[in-house]
DNA sequence: TCTGAAAATGGACCTTT
DNA sequence: AAAGGTCCATTTTCAGA
C-alpha cells in the first residue's frame, strides 16, 4: 500500500487534476510549500503511481466523433478465457474509451465515442453481433455530457 | 467550427494523449517538426479548445476511493427547469466523475468513486431517495475497470 | 529551504510557399 | 497570408548542498 498521503499531497492532487500544467512555483504558493518540495512530492507521487498519468483530454467533437455512446452488454457465458478475450477485444477497440466489467444484470458498460450511427451499427456488427458470447445488448446515446473526467475526490471527509 | 486539422495536428495530439508530458522538441522528432512549429501547434489547440485541458490522472485506489459505481437513473418529468436543477446537482458532487444524460429507457448514466458500500449508500440517499424528481435507479458495481481513459481517436480512417 | 545548472517553453525574426 | 525554421530570452524543473 502507498504511503499515508497528507494533506499537502492531497492538495497538489486537487490542483494537478484540475489543470496539469500549472507551474510548480504556482502550486507552492497555493498550497503553501517551495517549489522543490512541490517538485519531490509530484515525482514521489509519480513513482508510487498515486499519479498514474497526465493526459490531454480532446474535445472528441473537435477531431470528427461527435457521438457518444455508452452501451451495456449480456454475455452468454462468463467462462474465464472467453471473459480475457472479450475484453482485450474491447480495450483494443480505439473508438472504447471506457470498458468496465460488472456485476448484475449486465456484464460490461462500455463508453465510446464514433463519428456517426453508420460508424456505431458497423462497431455492433464486429463487436456484439460478430462475437456469439455476446447475448444482447443496449445502446444509450448520450446527448448531454454533463461532466466528463477521472477527477477523484482527494479530501478527507466527503 | 474548427480549422481543419492536417495530419501534424492528428500525431501531436495522438501524442499528447497518451502522455502530456513529453517535451516539445521530443514531439517534434516524433513527428517531423521544430520544436517552435510544435509549440505554436499545441497553443493554437488549446485555444481552440481542440484540446479541452490537461490533466494528471490519479489511481482512485490509492486516495482511499477503491469502489467504481456505475448508476442509471430515470427520472419522473423531463422539464427543463428540473432537468437543469438535476445536472447542476450531478455535476457539483465530487464522487460523481462522468455524468451523461441520454436518450432511452433511462436518463442519466453516471460514473463515480466512492470510499465504500456505506458511503455509497448515503449517496443514494442523497442523490435519488431526496430527490422527488428521481423515479428509480439501477447500480452496477464495478469488478474490473478494462479500460479508461478519454482518448480519442484521432486518424483519418478508423 | 536555498541555489544554480540544465531543460523546456515560447516569442522575435527571417525564409519559404 | 500562413506556416516552418533558427535563435535567444525567460521560465520551469529538479538535484545537491
Amino acid at each position: 500500500m502507498t504511503t499515508h498521503l497528507d494533506e499537502y499531497d492531497r492538495k497538489l492532487l486537487a490542483q494537478v487534476q484540475n489543470d496539469a500544467r500549472i507551474p510548480q512555483n504556482e502550486l507552492g504558493t497555493r498550497v503553501n510549500l517551495s517549489t522543490a518540495a512541490v517538485n519531490r512530492r509530484l515525482k514521489r507521487l509519480s513513482e508510487e503511481k498515486v499519479i498514474e498519468r497526465y493526459t490531454a483530454i480532446v474535445e472528441p467533437g473537435a477531431v470528427g466523433y461527435p457521438l457518444m455512446i455508452v452501451v451495456t452488454v449480456e454475455i452468454e457465458r462468463e467462462q474465464i478465457d472467453l471473459l480475457d478475450a472479450m475484453k482485450r477485444t474491447f480495450a483494443a477497440c480505439p473508438q472504447i474509451q471506457q470498458c468496465y466489467y460488472i456485476a448484475g444484470e449486465w456484464d460490461f458498460v462500455l463508453v465510446l465515442v464514433v463519428r456517426n450511427m453508420d460508424q456505431y451499427n458497423d462497431l455492433t456488427r464486429q463487436l456484439f453481433f460478430g462475437n456469439n458470447n455476446v447475448k444482447r445488448f443496449k445502446t444509450l446515446v448520450v446527448m448531454d455530457r454533463v461532466k466528463a473526467g477521472h477527477n477523484v475526490p482527494v479530501h478527507i471527509d466527503p
